[in-house]
DNA sequence: GTCTATATCCAGATAGAC
DNA sequence: GTCTATCTGGATATAGAC
């Protein structure tokens, strides 16, 4: 009788010419917009005919979220938990900087993940998924740090996309906000402490909104 | 002979018509989404056929670029500078929140306003120098409030972004990211003393990165 | 100043031959 | 699995009548 073979080359090709449509799409959304995908370009690229393209994406949709699971993917792989020490400055520093450098390091990919801006577009339901689940495990390594209020939390991620946009937007390819990375770790770090401290004596410190320093 | 009249009625007719093409594109931005905008569109809402449209502006980019302009003189008319007090955080915090305000009232004018995402758009000269000249004025207010330095600026923005940011695309409607203004504000004034205290002793604080507060 | 008609082009998507 | 051919609809923009 015939043996099963050991590896499906069939779906193996199918898989690697996905893959090629999806380093197409993203070439083309890097060099033109990422609203400026079309299936005729990625399919030029690859060099097929448009039609050929839904043999392997149902829709071009099907590709914007494709390219999501695989930008959330990308993000997932970035992170550095390995490196983290258990001091909280240097690790949010890590964390940080991750963030800023993945997101910076491909205008489009940061685009597509954080923002809304593809009329029509939003993840599936699976996608999505993957980023909820990221976001989970980041907040869970920030609270290691001392960040547990859902409010800091927050403003940590204020900080990331708020560093991450300027550099994007005002200096592409330079690192006029990037460099300021540290100051804002330890600009929060100091904050949050302020915080706990102050709420460890909440008579003490009411009132007394400026002048005196907590601790 | 015939005296000059004093009012142009056609010149005042056809600014009165571009005002009310402008609101419709406005409108279509907000409810579809910026990059969906198009002529059809508007014309459509505006009682008008698709090539009438040319009679007051010069191509669909030049509509984005009137809307650009646009959104800068309402970025400029927002600014409260009159409820200024000469006391840093108060002013400080007035002006994120005058910013983070305006940004999150309107999702598709901060997308135009601060962001590059759509392909082929940029603002003409004149109407990017409105907004060059606003962001002076900003920088100029920001320095009587103490943030003298250049990356104390940056490090302003940069927050004032990324609250925007994530307000708009993780909360929109909401207040979660809003709501930790003053607490931003209470942040980045104190981070900027701490450093300007630094400064004053450079040979007192090398070394001693943490641990001990400035002042 | 606005219209109709049209030019030109491009989009996403489907049918069916090979 | 890829192609050609085609459908359908949309886009921006122009020409010219009224």
């Amino acid at each position: 009788m015939l043996g099963e073979p050991i590896r499906d080359r069939r779906a193996e090709r199918r898989e690697a010419t996905k893959a090629e449509i999806l380093d197409a799409a993203w070439a083309i959304a890097r060099e033109e917009g990422l609203a400026a995908l079309s299936l005729r370009d990625v399919a030029r690229r690859v060099g097929m005919q448009a039609p050929s393209l839904y043999g392997y994406f149902d829709s071009k949709m099907a590709i914007y979220d494709a390219m999501y699971a695989q930008g959330c993917e990308q993000f997932v792989a970035a992170e550095r938990w390995d490196q983290m020490t258990g001091d909280a400055r240097h690790d949010i520093g890590l964390i940080l900087r991750t963030m800023v450098q993945f997101c910076t390091a491909d205008a489009a990919r940061y685009q597509l993940l954080f923002q809304r801006t593809i009329p029509g577009f939003e993840p599936s339901p699976e996608s999505y998924a993957i980023s909820v689940a990221e976001l989970d495990r980041l907040s869970a390594h920030l609270a290691t740090c001392g960040l547990t209020e859902p409010g800091d939390i927050d403003m940590f991620t204020a900080l990331g996309t708020g560093l991450t946009d300027q550099q994007i937007s005002n200096d592409p390819g330079g690192d006029r906000w990037v460099r300021l990375i540290d100051d804002a770790v330890e600009m929060l770090v100091d904050h949050v402490e302020k915080k706990a401290a102050r709420s460890k004596r909440p008579a003490r410190s009411n009132g007394a909104r400026n002048g005196r320093k907590a601790r």
